[in-house]
DNA sequence: AAAGAATGTGAAGGATTGCTCATATTCGCA
DNA sequence: TGCGAATATGAGCAATCCTTCACATTCTTT
């Protein structure tokens, strides 16, 4: 099974690179996953199935580059809004790290479906399992500031929360606008409003035990 | 294009047709939709290929069919949790309804999220729905003993919630338990008192303008 | 300009898939 | 028991699909 050849991969034109990984997310919004065929890919690419094969190992590669490309597009994403409003109003933090996911999901809401989908079907487990903790690492520092007794379970809470209601949203044809974002943030501070309460009254029940 | 034969499909012994659908519902949860091939299919279900297309006309059918029955799955135990509970008090009623969508999910987490996916490149798009339509309008009328002022939207929104909470801790790998169920309904019981207060508000500001 | 390396090409191999149909088997009934 | 209808079978067809490889083209260097 040893496999000494095949080293290129590597160099070659980054353009033409781009060009195939774009055209398999085109074809991924468009036609679904069973349409993502590797000649559907090198020809709207405008490259010849050869070529396809000297950029990427197989067809999994290529659909594995979209994945990465649009995990790390939203990572990004994610980060400047943290940093940006590190000093900011933590409501205003609050909403930049939602439209961050806002537009994640809106700006190719297909594509964003078909990906996540597909990404617990190919073996990028642990690079999925990473940002998602690097984003409920992000949205915990924030939500901490305005219920300071917020945890990791909140944080996962928070982001869950926020996942739902913008698939649903996406789903359903609505428009990802203000409206939507001020729905999430009345949903999320509410639900640190009564985390914060709740979590109150055990304190209160446990300490008041023997 | 005409197509005069083929009028049985219907009679037939029903119990082989649900070990077909059985088996592919098994495929599904085990190896994802691409290793939902129909000679698996047959193998599977303990028939030969022919057989197969003698119940079923072609393999989107099936997968049909499986859909099907987890909608319909779903469907009665909301109207079961909604009946029972119709003159329980509104908590209890709730926490019924979320029992019912967490028993949805946790039973066979990964049959529920190929369904899901499996829908929405299916031509059932009217009766997901018509059931969305149903579950949005049981939720609705629980709801509203908890929150006289909610809409529609607002019950899509406790359904988008929920979703997300339940989705997101199948997808961890977290047991459906009362501590899920607890979180939950937190998450909505906040939701909705956070929206009653910002309605008040509106409605003071806009009868305060002249 | 010439040669060698790098890159692009697409016909074709091998594998798989959905599905059909001629045949075999079983069932219901006299 | 015997016969016709209902049902089951699985080899095989046509259509794809992914991938390779011998060859054509372009680029680089001298």
């Amino acid at each position: 099974m040893h496999n000494p050849r095949k080293q290129p991969l590597q160099a070659r034109s980054r353009a033409t690179q781009e060009a195939i990984v774009e055209a398999a997310a085109r074809i991924l919004e468009t036609a679904g996953r069973e349409g993502l065929t590797t000649n559907a890919i090198a020809e709207r690419a405008g490259v010849s199935i050869g070529s396809l094969y000297q950029y990427f190992p197989n067809k999994e590669a290529v659909l594995a580059a979209v994945l990465r490309g649009k995990r790390a597009e939203l990572q990004g994403w994610m980060r400047d809004a943290a940093e940006r409003c590190r000093e900011a109003p933590p409501a205003a933090a609050l909403r930049a790290l939602l439209e961050a996911g806002m537009r994640h999901q809106f700006e190719r809401p297909r594509l964003a479906m078909e990906a996540e989908y597909a990404e617990q079907h190919l073996q990028l487990a642990p690079e999925t399992a990473a940002l998602a903790q690097e984003m409920a690492q992000i949205v915990l520092e924030t939500i901490r500031r305005l219920a300071p007794a917020a945890g990791p379970q909140e944080a996962r809470d928070v982001v869950a929360i926020a996942k739902g209601m913008i698939n649903a949203a996406a789903l359903n044809g609505e428009e990802g606008g203000a409206a939507l974002v001020a729905r999430v943030e009345r949903a999320i501070r509410g639900y640190l409003r009564e985390t914060a309460s709740n979590s109150a009254e055990i304190r209160a029940v446990s300490s008041a035990a023997p």
